[in-house]
DNA sequence: CCCTTGATTAACTTGACAGCTAAGTAACCG
DNA sequence: CGGTTACTTAGCTGTCAAGTTAATCAAGGG
């Protein structure tokens, strides 16, 4: 259940770890086995894995077998889906500027009718 | 020291969770008391306000105070730094694409000279 | 054929985190 | 004042993730 969360959210879990996103930030660069990713770090093989299998389960990368190699891919959509969504968000904070908040505003008058109202959006074009 | 990662990885962390991530889609589209973020979810107030608190500590949102009100806000500055550490991944990995990957393409000969490191594995047993 | 290399699976320990309830703090209201 | 509103802090519990070692699988190479 909570592991089966969305793929959004797997991948800011994925990206939450910095050998994690250090690994990513080597596959942009290029394919690379496991023990090539694993060599810059003081972890053991399994743990480098288990990483792996992190970054796998969320599509941000891909394997595929050759010999005894399984060179990881990096996929760069997962990675934009995760660009989108934080884009949109900072541009909808951005476009709020331009509308006063008044929500806040009405927080800060004395009159403080200001209770647990759903008030989801606050209604600034008046 | 896991605790106190860079703020980076305690960003991912915070938008790793999917009601951190409504709060701050609620949160760029203006200030909000605790009470108000609250009400769309199906959760305790306390539980509310640790999120608060984890989306604090990565600098995500600051907090006023207001009275008894303590207005939350989003700050898009360290949302603006997920999304460069992304898009520098994300446009390496696009520039890879014209210098074909030569990395790979000797795995895929028959010739095994992959290694070139040796495997810094740990051998528990000689 | 073994044996080495590359990588995974299994089992376990540790520590963080999400959620709860209950109690505490702080400001305002009557 | 006392009570209410808004929120936080303090415990507690269950779950999950990160790391380890030991054992295993799978593919080549001598």
């Amino acid at each position: 259940m909570t592991m089966l969360e969305d793929r959004l959210g797997a991948t800011f879990i994925a990206l939450a770890d910095p050998t994690r996103r250090a690994i990513v930030a080597r596959l942009a660069a290029g394919d690379a086995t496991v023990n090539e990713l694993a060599a810059p770090f003081d972890m053991t093989l399994p743990g480098i894995s288990k990483h792996l299998k992190v970054l796998e389960r969320c599509g941000l990368i891909t394997r595929t077998r050759h010999a005894q190699f399984r060179p990881c891919h990096l996929e760069a959509d997962v990675l934009d889906s995760a660009i989108d969504w934080m884009q949109q968000n900072r541009r909808i904070w951005s476009e709020r500027f331009d509308k006063l908040d008044s929500r806040l505003r009405e927080l800060q008058r004395p009159t403080n009718d200001v209770s647990q109202k759903p008030a989801r959006q606050r209604k600034s074009h008046e």
